[in-house]
DNA sequence: GGGGCATT
């Protein structure tokens, strides 16, 4: 925690709300003591906490929120029982009828006897409670069993402490085994890495050790290979491990962790045991996590669930194009003949998938799905016209910034797919207890991020006769967790599917265009490094990427770009060419503070200042701001002049200004660079990528393509050309999956040829020095389509031409860009 | 080494 900590000292009056499986909990607490400015005699709680007791004292650390709907919460951190400490406090609590058989006599004689260290002796020395007179065996035990059961937290926290796990950890551990928690880590401490998230199976495995369980015992090998089995899918995205692969992983995991020799036959051994206990599972050579296997095998299912639909779906052609033709009317536009032929398959399918690149008009086909659907169904699509009905149009995304952007862009109710499955984060659910969603239609966006878990979820949820459309573009950054869901669906001739490849947005004349083009298909046109009406590229090492783009910047806010149209655009934060050295350095050009005169405030190793371009890191629905929002700093109110007696941000946030106390500014991030991956959804007016070896694992072609694609009119790009052929070689997409042989299972086609999808060029490991020879190959590899001109050496930008104001680095930009005038600089 | 989802 950056703050003094603060603390809320009460008694639980009453528990408000509770989700049965988290434990995340809403409590109201009469207020006894606090070092926050809250004022109220009571306050309510928020937080995870075990089990609570009405009119018990508890001290609560953590933070004061102000929460839109329901005003100012203590957010809790952690939290401990106090126990009462006047003699007359203890007393009262051992008389009560928590300790059935202790009167208060009995308990005053108690209390006289051990003074403030009576919970302490009854808890660990009970049997020094026959010191006191007319203490029986059985009340002996009554105060001991009591005393643990309330103190039992505060008991196993110190254990776990022992055992070197730090607050946190062990509180997670006791509120997933609450009271048991120390008998299941002794009698086995590898559930912890299976149970517990921050636990892997090292941490588990010293444990292990120190209890005394065999380096070659079966339940050490079997964790380890459950472990690896997960953890291998998930660092890869796969949703399958080949037995081969497993093998040798857990093999090293297991000699890592401690230094004994471990054999391939016994763990081969162990891999059949856990198999036939169904606690993995094997298709083949392929191990499968048991989540991961039973997922694919679900979305297969409702996939054909999905397509064989008995209530056909029949629309006249002739409503169809009239409706069509009414949109145009009404929206004075055409829509493009993909488009018509996308709307007219999708409106007839009971699922169909779209697909397309930015600026393809995805949107303008969702808007014409609903608006077609309604019509056809003679539907209102006045949300205020459905009072007792649930309104038939579902639409959803994966972020909350997507669902955002539907309702913005539809006019209609649009939720996350996790509220609409009433989903709580984090949480493992079985698929087959969700409830099936109401409706007609149902339209999910940014289907790329969607992994094979909710996916499966997702699918099980809808009802047979309701209709759905994915959304999504297969060459943006995979999903978060497992899977290529959208990617695999699209390979599926039984699923319904359209490709939007026209571009709308922009003139054909854009190169960057064409560049993403290239990109998505592996290749890199032969005029990269050489400047175009709309793109640029400057050479450069690591080092050298912050003073380049410091000059690009510079002189791009001296034409007039403010530092909302420009997007420096990072894969990773560290490192000299990372997203924080970037942005520290973009704010000194774009909001600095030279005399030390302005009102700035600080926050670990950030400044802000009034101006400032921030970056909203989660979501705050209630306040319609989500993950991902770009705001900018309009006021600081420093703590003595704030109402909370806090620093307070003022942010605002397209049309909706939100104030951020300081325990709040963790929502927040400068947002003049930022990761390629959180602009995802997101279009500047001008986009700044560096590409450098140094970022190694993230040189990636879709990172590279998202990156990319985010530019509405100009792209600078600058760094290694070796690092940017590393990126559009490297198809890290293609995950391992089982989900199109299991969609053709269960639709009883003939088996696939099914092709292994890490089956591709071998691009991997090249040697460092034969970069140039690299660069000819792909150059070469390019389609002599893509091929706009030859690479002419004079053109191609190097830091010394620029630093020595020879070129200007807004070079090439000069013709076609006409709003901004640049001049070009002769040399 | 980057990434999202929630509850009164």
């Amino acid at each position: 925690m950056e703050n003094e900590s603060l603390y809320v000292t009460g008694s639980l009056i009453a528990i408000f709300f509770q989700n049965p499986s988290n434990f995340y909990k809403v409590m109201l607490i009469g207020v006894e003591e606090t070092n926050t400015p809250y004022e109220e005699l009571e306050i309510v709680v928020t937080g995870s906490f075990g089990d609570m007791i009405e009119g018990e004292t508890y001290q609560f650390i953590g933070h004061l929120v102000d929460h839109p709907k329901y005003g100012k919460q203590f957010q809790v951190e952690t939290y401990k029982k106090i126990q009462p400490t006047t003699e007359n406090g203890l007393v009262e609590y051992l008389s009560s009828d928590k300790f059935p058989g202790i009167g208060h006599k009995t308990a005053e004689k108690i209390v006289e006897t051990f003074g403030d260290k009576v919970i302490e002796i009854i808890m660990n020395e009970a049997d020094r409670l026959f010191e006191v007179d007319g203490i029986t065996k059985k009340r002996q035990q009554v105060l001991h069993e009591g005393v643990r059961e309330n103190y039992g937290m505060e008991q196993v926290i110190v254990s776990l402490h022992d055992y070197g796990f730090g607050s946190q950890l062990s509180m997670a551990i006791y509120q997933q085994y609450k009271g048991e928690t120390l008998e299941l880590i002794q009698e086995n401490p590898y559930r912890l890495c299976e149970d517990i998230e921050g636990i892997g199976f090292k941490k588990a495995d010293q444990l292990a050790e120190n209890i005394g369980i065999e380096a070659t015992s079966s339940s050490r090998i079997q964790a380890a290979i459950q472990f690896e089995l997960l953890q291998g899918s998930l660092n890869e995205g796969n949703t399958y491990l080949e037995a081969e692969m497993l093998l040798e992983q857990t093999i090293q995991l297991l000699e890592t962790s401690r230094p004994v020799e471990i054999t391939p036959n016994l763990v081969a051994d162990e891999i059949i045991q856990l198999v036939d206990a169904g606690k993995i599972q094997q298709e083949g050579t392929k191990l499968f996590e048991n989540s991961l296997y039973f997922a694919e095998f679900g979305i297969a299912t409702s996939i054909k669930r999905l397509l064989s639909r008995k209530k056909r779906i029949k629309y006249d052609e002739a409503a169809i194009d009239k409706i069509i033709a009414q949109l145009e009317k009404q929206n004075k536009m055409n829509y493009g003949d993909s488009q018509i032929l996308a709307l007219k398959e999708a409106i007839r399918s009971p699922l169909f998938v779209l697909t397309g690149g930015p600026g393809t008009g995805k949107t303008t086909v969702i808007n014409g799905i609903v608006s077609l659907f309604a019509g056809l169904n003679d539907l209102s699509l006045d949300i205020n016209e459905y009072h007792n009905e649930v309104f038939p149009i579902l639409l959803a995304a994966p972020t909350g910034r997507a669902a955002k952007r539907m309702n913005e862009t539809t006019g209609l109710p649009s939720s996350t797919i996790h509220r609409l499955l009433g989903l709580n984060a984090g949480e493992k659910i079985n698929a087959e207890e969700i409830e099936k969603l109401e409706g007609g239609l149902l339209i999910v966006d940014e289907m790329s991020m969607v992994d094979t878990w909710l996916a499966n979820l997702l699918l099980k949820a809808i009802p047979t006769n309701m209709q759905v459309i994915f959304v999504g573009d297969k060459d943006q950054l995979p999903s978060v967790g497992p899977g290529q869901v959208l990617h695999d669906f699209l390979q599926v001739d039984e699923i319904p599917s359209c490709e939007l490849t026209d571009i709308y947005r922009q003139g054909n004349g854009s190169t960057i265009i064409s560049l993403a083009h290239g990109i998505k298909n592996g290749k890199l046109p032969a005029d990269l490094t050489k400047n175009q009406p709309d793109r640029s590229f400057f050479q450069c090492q690591a080092v050298q990427i912050e003073p380049i783009i410091r000059q690009i910047v510079t002189k791009a806010q001296a034409k007039g770009f403010t530092a909302q149209d420009i997007q420096v655009l990072a894969p990773m934060y560290r490192g000299v060419a990372g997203i924080d050295n970037i942005n520290n350095m973009m704010q000194e050009i774009f909001n600095a503070n030279p005399n030390g005169t302005r009102k700035e405030v600080k926050w670990n190793d950030k400044v802000y200042r009034i101006g400032d371009k921030v970056l909203q890191l989660v979501n705050e629905p209630e306040l319609n701001v989500f993950n991902g929002d770009m705001g900018v700093i309009t006021g600081i109110i420093f703590a003595k002049d704030s109402d909370n007696k806090v620093d307070e941000l003022v942010i605002s946030f397209d049309q909706n200004e939100v104030t951020y106390g300081r325990n709040e500014w963790s929502k927040i991030t400068l947002a003049y660079c930022c990761s390629i991956h959180k602009s995802q959804g997101s279009e500047f007016r001008m986009v700044i990528i560096p590409m450098v070896n140094q970022y190694a694992r993230m040189l990636q072609r879709n990172l590279l393509y998202t990156g990319i694609t985010r530019s509405k009119e100009l792209l600078i790009m600058l760094g290694e050309a070796s690092a940017f052929i590393r990126a559009t070689d490297n198809e890290a997409t293609n995950r391992l999956t089982y989900l199109l042989p299991r969609i053709s299972e269960a639709l009883e086609l003939a088996p696939h040829i099914y092709i292994e999808s890490n089956d591709t060029e071998e691009v991997t490991q090249k040697n460092p020095n034969t970069y140039q020879q690299v660069v000819n190959e792909t150059l070469e590899r390019t389609n002599e389509q893509d091929v706009l001109s030859p690479v002419t050496e004079d053109y191609v930008l190097t830091e010394t031409l620029v630093t020595q104001g020879i070129i200007s680095p807004m070079i090439g930009m000069t013709e076609g860009v006409t709003p901004y005038d640049f001049e070009p600089i002769p040399h």
